[in-house]
DNA sequence: GTACCGCTAGACAGACCTGTCTTTCTTTGT
DNA sequence: ACAAAGAAAGACAGGTCTGTCTAGCGGTAC
């Protein structure tokens, strides 16, 4: 009754990323090892090596796991279900924020956080420049949605407040998301046609 | 005609200052070695770690420095000087940043940059906490000055925008500081008295 | 003139980090 | 039954990092 290969393979793999996430999430690239990520997900140091050749490839792959965890799984999708018209669930990712930021462990952006610890030049960096960019597809669909104006634009102007918010909240501002939805209610009104 | 000790002394300490300056201001903390900051600075290692008994230590430093040039040397005196008024001040704020961002080798805001990538528990995370706090002081200062209702408030929304339109700058956006000061006077507007 | 103090130069220890390799075991496919 | 393939456990090499230490040099103070 164990698992088949196929099954190992890929639950080794699924260890691998949980872990990579947690500790990649939580702590940043740097100040995690290799070491650690095979530590907590009980994996041989080969098997992590034969799934991603590198670091780099790992963080990669973390990175993709986090947009799909995060960007799509908890800010799209829990802000869409708080509200019924488009721009009821625009003002919502802030009530997300609100709730995120307010959670045990609050960790912050990784995009943000890997940008500025690699660089812009790094691949994980200019792959976190990609991954917010989809973030800002998120706001901007919602702004066509809404028939605001210009829904790049805004959501440009939108994902400033995002991530200042962000910041804000990682320095102890227990209100910074109430405070964003404000300037983006705001902000709203702008871009009406 | 060769130097003083107190001289020497002196100087051996600005040239590491400065080396650690655009060594970490630009690269960040893990990404840059002591013994980098030595080559910089040609100072011996003794004599680094005779001022700066551990690398926190000169972090810290650095950290002050940083406070020194940036916030109230940049920031706070270049926008003084582009307005005649507390609120034309406050806005002149982003037309610094404009210039800014646009600057050779931009490199953020480096109490962002170390608070997310030490952590907010890491002494140098805990003192650029404090450095973000000394800046919204400069903000809400203005805000009294220009009459406008709960400075402490209104700073915290200000620092919003200015976080994140840096985090924006970062990833490539030109017109950040612009879209930032679009809202920031709707902000102005939303704080009259 | 002599004792002192800070600087230079660089070797060194000890820790850590990435990535490779070996060995053993288990399961699958034929 | 037996080859192939993947995983576990961990030793190992080569590099990097922080921080200490030694040795010598030049200027200062008394």
């Amino acid at each position: 009754m164990t698992v088949s290969p196929a099954d190992d393979a890929t639950a080794a793999r699924g260890r691998i990323l949980d872990a990579a996430y947690d500790l990649f999430a939580q702590r940043g690239i740097r100040a995690v090892g290799i070491d650690e990520v095979i530590a907590q997900s009980k994996v041989a140091k080969a098997t992590l090596y034969r799934h991603f050749p590198s670091k780099d490839d790992l963080v990669l792959a973390f990175l993709k796991n986090r947009e799909q965890r995060w960007t799509f799984g908890f800010v799209e999708a829990e802000s869409r279900s708080r509200g019924t018209t488009p721009e009821e669930q625009l003002l919502a990712i802030f009530d997300v924020f609100h709730d995120w930021f307010h959670g045990a462990g609050f960790e912050a952006c990784s995009f943000i956080n890997v940008l500025l610890e690699m660089g812009p030049d790094h691949p994980a960096g200019a792959a976190c420049v990609k991954h917010l960019a989809n973030i800002r597809g998120v706001v901007a669909g919602r702004a066509r949605d809404a028939g605001l104006r210009e829904p790049d634009e805004f959501a440009r102007s939108w994902h400033i407040l995002m991530k200042g918010s962000i910041i804000s909240a990682a320095e102890g501002d227990t209100k910074a998301a109430r405070r964003a939805k404000e300037m983006a209610s705001a902000l709203i009104e702008q871009y009406r046609a």
